[in-house]
DNA sequence: TCTGGGGTCCTAGGACCC
DNA sequence: TCTGGGGTCCTAGGACCC
């Protein structure tokens, strides 16, 4: 097994947009995100300020820091023009989000050079071409490529050699497996592991007690640097959604309401503009004691029919009235999943001039079947233009 | 420290089918 | 009347990630 899987992710990514697009922010502890922090550059970092922590606990520990609103369309077209350096560096790109990727580089020896080398190029191209630092770990494996990547922070290139990956992993805490989080750091403490060492020699009986089978064993794998997952270039989305949160308590049965309405034409939107369709509707609620849970139902058919999708979410909604219109929710939340691409569908017929109640019916089949905002084009072909294609029908 | 919004994966029970 | 193993689908919950 070669070294040849390249994690790249971007540094503080959107800390970093900011501090790019604005030079009075270079240099400086800064914040994105009022609420809470989604990003923070190393300056803020320094001082102990993390990712997902309330804006004002961070503003305490770094009471000189910028405070800036995120704004997400920046973010998108920074990640696809890095994207599209990934994308010229190999075929195998395996997206993990929007700042971070798998690259498989072990058919480009020959070609663009070693892995190490290929690492050092694509992080001068995305530094001089779209002004962001971003961080690659090399390794033979995606899960010790991942783990690299942020030893390698920031702004750093880390190539585990090939045999040398148990002398890198094993003296770094348990935690910085992917996939160990509070809960499971916990688990672990409690049965003396503390490092990633620790657990690959770990009583494999005594983990799967505190972990259960299949996580005892996956951890364990991945702790030897086992992990026989390949870059997967043909990953598809499994669920779209949208939710709205409410910091303080008093919410009506109506506001409830409306918010779902909201999120049903958001999301119904956005899967058009995808061409997906989901057949499972959730919705999902959290409680003034920030306690989660959701309601699911599946539809006889995918749909992206925001009418569908409303009396869907509507029925859910309904089932749960007494809690929405307790005054006690504090976050909505709408998903759909079960997700599939419709094909665009291309109706040819033929009709007598004089006759389009041929044609308004044929839309009612594909109005019932797909719902109304489906139908976005509809033309008739000149004669002699019977045959031509219109790709685009549903989009 | 009083906590956003977007996702993924895993588990487990029950219904239902052969 | 009571019984098996194997499979899929649906629902709910939980941990984790960025």
């Amino acid at each position: 097994m070669t070294a040849s899987i390249l994690h790249a992710d971007l540094d503080s990514f959107y800390a970093s947009v900011e501090q790019r697009d604005d030079p009075s922010l270079r240099d400086r502890p800064m914040i994105v995100g009022r609420g809470i922090v989604l990003a923070a550059s190393y300056e803020a970092k320094a001082t102990g300020v993390r990712t997902a922590m309330g804006t004002s606990a961070a503003l305490r520990l770094c009471p000189e820091a910028i405070v800036v609103d995120a704004r997400m369309r920046a973010y998108v077209e920074a990640s696809k023009r890095v994207f599209e350096i990934f994308h010229d560096t190999s075929p195998l790109i395996e997206g993990v989000s929007i700042d971070e990727a798998f690259i498989d580089v072990g058919g480009l020896r020959n070609i663009s050079g070693s892995a190490p080398k290929i690492g050092a190029t694509l992080r001068r191209r995305v530094r001089d071409e779209v002004g962001l630092p971003i961080t690659v770990g090399v390794a033979s494996t995606k899960h010790c490529a991942k783990v690299a990547s942020q030893a390698g922070k920031p702004d750093g290139l880390l190539v585990v050699p090939e045999g040398g990956e148990l002398d890198f992993l094993w003296p770094l805490p348990a935690n910085k497996l992917w996939g160990v989080g509070k809960k499971t750091s916990e688990k672990l403490g409690r049965i003396g592991i503390a490092t990633i060492g620790d657990l690959a020699i770990a009583d494999t009986d005594r983990l799967i007690e505190e972990l259960g089978t299949a996580h005892a064993h996956h951890l364990q794998a991945l702790a030897n640097n086992q992990d026989p997952r390949r870059v997967d270039t043909g990953r598809r989305r499994k669920s779209i959604g949208s939710q709205r949160s409410f910091p303080s308590r008093g919410m009506t049965g109506n506001d409830a309401w409306a918010i779902v309405l909201e999120l049903v034409e958001r999301i119904t939107a956005s899967m058009r503009s995808k061409n997906l369709m989901g057949r499972t509707v959730t919705l999902n609620l959290r409680d003034n004691n920030f306690h989660s849970f959701s309601r699911s139902t599946t539809m006889a058919q995918a749909s992206w029919s925001s009418a569908e999708i409303g009396r869907a979410a509507k029925k859910l909604f309904h089932e749960n009235s007494e809690f929405l219109r307790s005054g006690a929710c504090t976050k909505v939340g709408l998903s759909l999943s079960n997700l599939t691409s419709p094909h665009n569908v291309q109706l040819a017929m033929d009709f007598e001039p004089g006759r389009p109640a041929a044609v308004d019916a044929a839309v009612d089949q594909i109005r019932d079947r797909f719902g109304n905002e489906s139908i976005s084009a509809a033309r008739i072909m000149p004669e002699g233009h019977e045959h031509h294609s219109h790709p685009n029908w549903f989009q």
